[in-house]
DNA sequence: AAGATACTTGTTGTATACAATTCTCAGGAT
DNA sequence: ATCCTGAGAATTGTATACAACAAGTATCTT
């Protein structure tokens, strides 16, 4: 990755400090307010806001401002199951699609969250995962169903980033991990969808701890 | 609906001219000329293409343009095939959670369909169809879904416009509503699923002959 | 005092100017 | 002939100026 656009900046700075309620939902923000707290132009502002609007994380009220949606706890847990639904049904297609070459990659990404694991590696442990994920989305050859995870993966990652901190955790990944894999050289549709159901109903589990956390936090992230 | 922004006519414009493949995949495209095409600044189509990039219509090279991306036939069979499974997931989850209200909501809606067809109004068999779906994706309770359902329903309803024009699949159409219906009143998932698989698969028979028709047909549509 | 009206202020919508980067293509060396 | 190289052209990224509109406020009228 060469260079982030200022706009990526704000999106993402905005993006977080919304999803971790630093601004807590209701809030009116303006484009001059946040251009000067991140000492940028209103353009790159402009635009991310347009992004979040699109992501449905605030509402714009023409020539008047934007306001904070209020994403509750629910709203989160939403998110969470309707990404697994949506994952399941990669996953099956998967099954049907999936090469051998991309069967051999997968193994060799569960041998390096092994060596992450046993080197305590957390950056490693987050992009294998990350990795892992998308290599079974794209065995799925739906392009739309790709955008969709991925935007899916994209908005929920700022959650789960708090997962890999917890490292009685890594092994239980990766013991899905694995059986998701061999669900997919068996060609098992219904076994791999059980599979990531286990998988993905973990990380709802430890999601209200890590809401809790988040919350209490005081962050200090102006570092754009 | 006071005043529509240029921002978002640049974006109509711009989306109605690639997907009906007024201007094919594969050409380039730059935001000064757009946007002399169109007579207005750099600014609203900038906007536009930042949208469209989203909706994976074009792809931005950083400091060097657009590209308009490459719709083959399979990848709207895609965007359909992806949507019928994610709408599944939907009536699953609106079988669980659909009121009376909204139950009765949907027999009015079925009852004014009943009269469109009578009364061969297209334009009111368009709008019945989008808030009967509408609804049904309402019911299943999940804010994120309904983002994703909505998404492929603008993204598709393009294309399935030329249904509309076909008469003869009103009738099916209305047939479909009432089996999904018919099961969500009895609160049968797999009975509800297997009836919006029918629903979405006629539109995916029918489609590739829309598409014959929109790339056969020279559109002159300049009109902003 | 109450209501309406004009004015001021705040905010987005749009246009344009400048900066930074990438692409193109001619020209020459091998 | 083919592959580098470099200057300039093309294009987006960013900043800023201005216009249009909305909302709140103070003043004027009754």
């Amino acid at each position: 990755m060469a260079q982030e656009s200022l706009k990526d900046k704000v999106y993402g700075s905005l993006r977080l400090d919304i999803l971790t309620r630093k601004i807590p939902g209701g809030t009116r923000i303006t484009e001059s307010a946040i251009a000067s707290d991140l000492q940028v132009s209103r353009t790159p502002v402009r635009e991310a806001l347009l992004k979040l609007c699109q992501d449905k994380l605030i509402t714009a009220i023409p020539r008047a401002g934007y306001i904070v949606e209020d994403l509750s706890d629910s709203d989160i847990q939403d998110l969470f199951s309707t990404r697994m639904e949506i994952e399941k049904i990669a996953v099956r297609l998967a099954v049907q699609y999936i090469s051998v070459d991309e069967l051999k990659m997968l193994d060799d990404n569960l041998e390096g969250t092994r060596a992450a694991i046993k080197s305590e590696d957390t950056e490693k442990m987050a992009d294998l995962d990350m990795a892992f994920h998308e290599m079974v989305h794209k065995a799925a050859r739906s392009k739309t169903l790709f955008r969709i995870c991925r935007n899916l993966s994209e908005v929920s990652m700022k959650y789960r980033h708090g997962l890999y901190l917890v490292k009685e955790l890594w092994n239980d990944a990766l013991q899905h991990h694995i059986a998701i894999y061999q669900a997919l050289i068996a060609r098992e549709p219904d076994q791999a969808m059980a599979a990531v159901e286990v998988h993905a109903r973990q990380a709802g589990i430890h999601l209200s701890d890590t809401m809790k956390r988040v919350r209490s936090d005081t962050f200090s992230m102006d570092s754009l």
